[in-house]
DNA sequence: TAGATTGTTAATCGATTAACAATC
DNA sequence: TAGATTGTTAATCGATTAACAATC
């Protein structure tokens, strides 16, 4: 094991691990092996136990991983070992379904409370959590030392949002809002941005090499107009 | 222009530009540089320029981008350039969201149906879509010819629903259900996992480094106690 | 012509895969 | 002991960055 700083990849992965893991568990199956745990995941058994060893050494040559062992392990390095308290802005249908869903799911989240700007909403229930004004963000904020925060506002509020939540303690800020949002050097912030995978989906949903030797044609045949169309428009 | 496949996480930074210049010409920009593409994407200038040059010489030196023209070519590319069919299958809060907002921005994309197997959803409105019975999705995808799916449906039913709509045509889907789902080879298939975006997260939200030098320190101390934990469990 | 910016080739960096010694 | 699988080092592959000639 080395304390080097671990890159986003393999971050990304261990959430997989952690997941196959407790469907195993879940099966009672006591022992994994690297190669049993590359079919679940589609990730090579060598990067699974390389991923692996940047932790520690947790398997047992010849046998394989203890799975509830590994799991224990995973949990303590996502940092996932106490429930992890998560606040979600915006209780439109986005936010309502990822409430939900990790509210009924035990997936070591715990969802503190909801927020929305637009009375209307306010004062419902999503499951057991009932919706609050956005107002009352900083205060439950600093009662239960929430970090994280998914927010699933519009674009135009969300950056008035992610100011007023990092003033008062949030860390790190899940935004599904198709937009770039500056935070302050020590806040992390992911964006996870629908339109943009459905539209690279769709990249690959017709014959990739017909469509972009067509383009090629027409980028030979059309230099001479490019200059026209530049100066035209 | 070489047409060698294009890896993925260049497609995956297309419909990032073209959003950008969506907006630029939305504010009437007419010439954009590649340097200012970096700094609205967050991409380095030079990646952005090698981006784009995989498909053509699309600037002009000295200058830019022509931005109506950069458009023009990355709908092309990406194949967005007719209004692209997309079914949605699973009408809950996450399908509705996504019906929603694809259906009100206009995002190159054309929601043809969505698709509930509940019989109290089936019929509801969303916006102008009435939502349908699962039944009815091979002969809407035949009539249509759509190529594009997204899948919100429980993990438990994502399978049958992927056999199900592959058979008659379907070649990309966009699967949110949190499960390794098995298609024909010719199929696309992209997950998008939520919860697995959050705990990944959620990684980052503590320091990083003093958690990993606990665990450390935790492992080098139980290294002896490990085999009993092995044992015992 | 001078200044600017693209398109492209070469250098660097990082991530994945291959190989194998360690060891259960 | 023989068979299996981890943990780790070395080799390969791919993606990003640097550099600069081409050219508007």
């Amino acid at each position: 094991m080395t304390s080097r700083n671990v890159s986003k990849t393999v971050v990304k992965r261990l959430p997989v691990y952690l997941r196959i893991l407790d469907n195993l568990i879940l099966r009672d199956v006591e022992i994994v092996s690297s190669r049993e745990l590359s079919m679940e995941s589609g990730f090579s058994a060598e990067q699974i136990r390389k991923d692996l060893a940047y932790f520690g050494a947790f398997g047992t040559r010849g046998t394989g991983y203890n799975t509830a062992y590994l799991r224990d392990k995973l949990l303590k390095i996502i940092g996932l070992d106490q429930k992890t308290k998560v606040i979600v802005i915006g209780a439109g249908h986005l936010g309502t379904a990822l409430t939900r869903y990790n509210a009924v799911k035990n997936l070591y989240i715990d969802i503190v409370a909801v927020f929305d700007r637009d009375r209307r909403v306010v004062g419902q229930q999503i499951g057991h959590i009932r919706v609050l004004p956005f107002e009352k963000a900083p205060e439950i904020i600093r009662k239960h030392q929430v970090k994280v925060a998914l927010i699933t506002v519009p674009e135009t509020s969300a950056q008035k949002v992610v100011d007023e939540i990092t003033r008062h303690g949030i860390t790190a800020i899940l935004n599904f809002a198709p937009a770039k949002l500056h935070v302050p050097e020590d806040v992390h912030i992911q964006n996870s941005d629908l339109t943009i995978d459905l539209q690279s989906l769709i990249y690959y949903s017709t014959a990739e090499k017909e469509r972009l030797s067509r383009l090629q044609k027409e980028n030979e045949e059309s230099k001479t107009q490019k200059q026209k169309i530049l100066k035209i428009d």
